[in-house]
DNA sequence: GTGAAAGCGCTAACAT
DNA sequence: ATGTTAGCGCTTTCAC
């Protein structure tokens, strides 16, 4: 019946080829395929032309595409560490669900941190005409801009550059560590306590700046003596249990899922129940950990598939940049059994 | 010094213009930039138009060079689920690194399991003449094949087809199954358990088969009485401990990384200390999960990584597909502190 | 309404 | 040793 020869073998089918088929010229085709407003096409010859798509199999050369209107529907991606936590697949999922909606596809590449790598894949997507570049890390963090991203559009993602160079696209830390410390207050408690990074970065001061505001808002005043410093992991809060026990906090607000979990280690080997004897909230919801955690830990979402997702929209233009600073995403709560 | 006409604004810089600079014609400077074995260059145009390419900041188009040439330097990943696990990151990750190395780029797309945005990812990379297809699936199964794969070259990852109708790369279960096996009866265990899934998968079968052949090699008989089931979760190796208590084992192999975590609750629970009174063993080697327990998590670790890369060799023909069945990517023990 | 033709940036014969 | 030219598959302006 039909005579295709798409696929694994016989050349591939052109406009020509259907334009022959149908009796029609290249153009004619041209217009049909990409239903082109304001070409005035005959009511038979569109047919004629739909038919011989159908029959031949025909699939337009998207590369052909591009050249001919010196206007890509590509975006690279370039992260510097696309398998290092389970963070980064969702900034491409977000970044891919986004670009997919507008007629975009993804590029994708991993430097490993490593700059000449960098270079090379920033140089790659170049060479392919990609619209723009979207360039990201996996913890939120000030970075140094590679130079060639400059030749192109660039939004940075989960970092930020000096000066405000690029836009870029964050998670608002600071309404994320208000939101945990809300809830905590929410439920009742009034003596909380923040066992934070040791580690300087955005998380550390947005975070902490967010439970001060919580506080304040509460009407209760920041102890500073009621803040603890630990190493960022599972061992951090673990080591910080006994002096929190001493503070006498009913509810501790944790930097993040890891060092909630060494908490919960702590506590139980001091005979503690979560949330009867003390009520614990997280940062990041890291899946593995916090809903695996018994009980289930309640903590403050980081939003990487929107951070995906809004970078694109802001590379595209779909969405203004804010005027200074980077654009904030809220991290939103997610309440388990913590608490 | 520069008149480079690269970078945001200007016309981008084409092979004409840097012929025009260097006073040669482009066909020369085509020879010049890919190096052109068996072109005879005279020494001086050579620099010249290398001088040009400099001054100019000249970027080749690969687009066009595809167009032209007739073969692209694109693979597309399909992935239905990119994010819902660390897991397929590493597929991404490896495919990309060894895509790469062999001077491709990868595209990707998600479909979250949606057939239709599955025939859409597939009409896109089709249109953008790629080399072939990497289609991965998030946890090692069978699939269907999608009609539309079969209109390019295509290796399965992580998946596979009924009848080998195509070359796939899985994990070795099997293998995996024994390795654990075999470094808990190496740590002396002779009454091993295996808590294993409910859930009928080439996991279920494999790792069960390697459990058996690990010991029969060991000259230990199978007692069927060990081999305990449960939920592929964290409640299934909670709900697991008491029977397991029971048969007297010293040593469990479990399903995967999360039923260990809830058989490490219930072994607490239970006042028994890991490793002393009983050893675990897990499988998947899920990070946050397994090096962050306390004891850390010996287990088997699942390869994405290497599935990935391997997808890639398979699909450019660096490596010869297995006469039948699956590529086998062996699982690597991880040793830490549960055995 | 439809077609011819130029051109996107590059490669690859084929001339010279 | 280097230049000329004809495409690659498509879009688009302009004629008819």
């Amino acid at each position: 019946m039909s005579t295709s020869e798409h696929g694994r073998n016989g050349s591939p089918v052109t406009m020509r080829d259907v334009a022959k088929v149908a009796g029609v010229s290249v153009a004619t085709v041209s217009h049909v395929v990409n239903d082109k407003a304001g070409a005035r096409i005959g009511d038979d010859a569109r047919r004629r032309v739909q038919e011989a798509v159908i029959e031949l199999g025909y699939r337009p050369n998207a590369l052909a595409k591009t050249l001919s209107q010196g206007t890509s529907r590509f975006i690279g991606l370039v992260a510097d560490a696309i398998a290092t936590t389970p963070f980064a697949g969702q900034i491409i999922h977000g970044a891919q669900d986004e670009a997919w909606k507008h007629g975009y596809v993804l590029l994708v590449a991993n430097t490993d941190g490593n700059e000449a790598a960098e270079n090379e894949a920033i140089a790659m997507m170049l060479e392919h005409q990609v619209h723009g570049i979207l360039y990201s890390t996996w913890y939120h963090r000030e970075i140094q801009v590679p130079e060639a991203l400059h030749q192109t559009d660039t939004v940075l993602v989960d970092c930020f550059a000096a000066g405000n160079v690029l836009p870029a696209v964050v998670p608002d830390e600071e309404q994320g560590g208000r939101t945990a410390t809300e809830e905590l207050l929410a439920a009742g408690h009034r003596r909380i306590a923040f066992i934070n990074t040791t580690t300087p970065s955005p998380a550390q001061t947005g975070r902490l700046a967010g439970y001060r505001s919580a506080l304040e808002a509460a009407g209760i005043e920041f102890d500073e003596s009621l803040v603890f410093p630990a190493a960022p992991e599972q061992e951090g809060g673990y080591a910080a249990t006994s002096a929190l026990l001493e503070s006498k906090a009913t509810a501790v607000f944790c930097h993040n899922d890891r060092v909630a979990m060494g908490l919960y280690d702590g506590l139980r080997e001091h005979g503690l129940r979560i949330p009867e004897d003390i009520a614990v909230m997280g940062f990041d919801n890291q899946d593995v950990i916090a809903a695996h955690l018994r009980p289930t830990l309640s903590t403050v979402a980081l939003p990487h598939y929107e951070l995906g997702a809004a970078g694109v929209r802001l590379l595209l233009g779909l969405e203004p940049a804010p005027e200074s600073g980077p654009q904030l995403i809220a991290c939103p709560p997610v309440l388990r059994h913590s608490i």
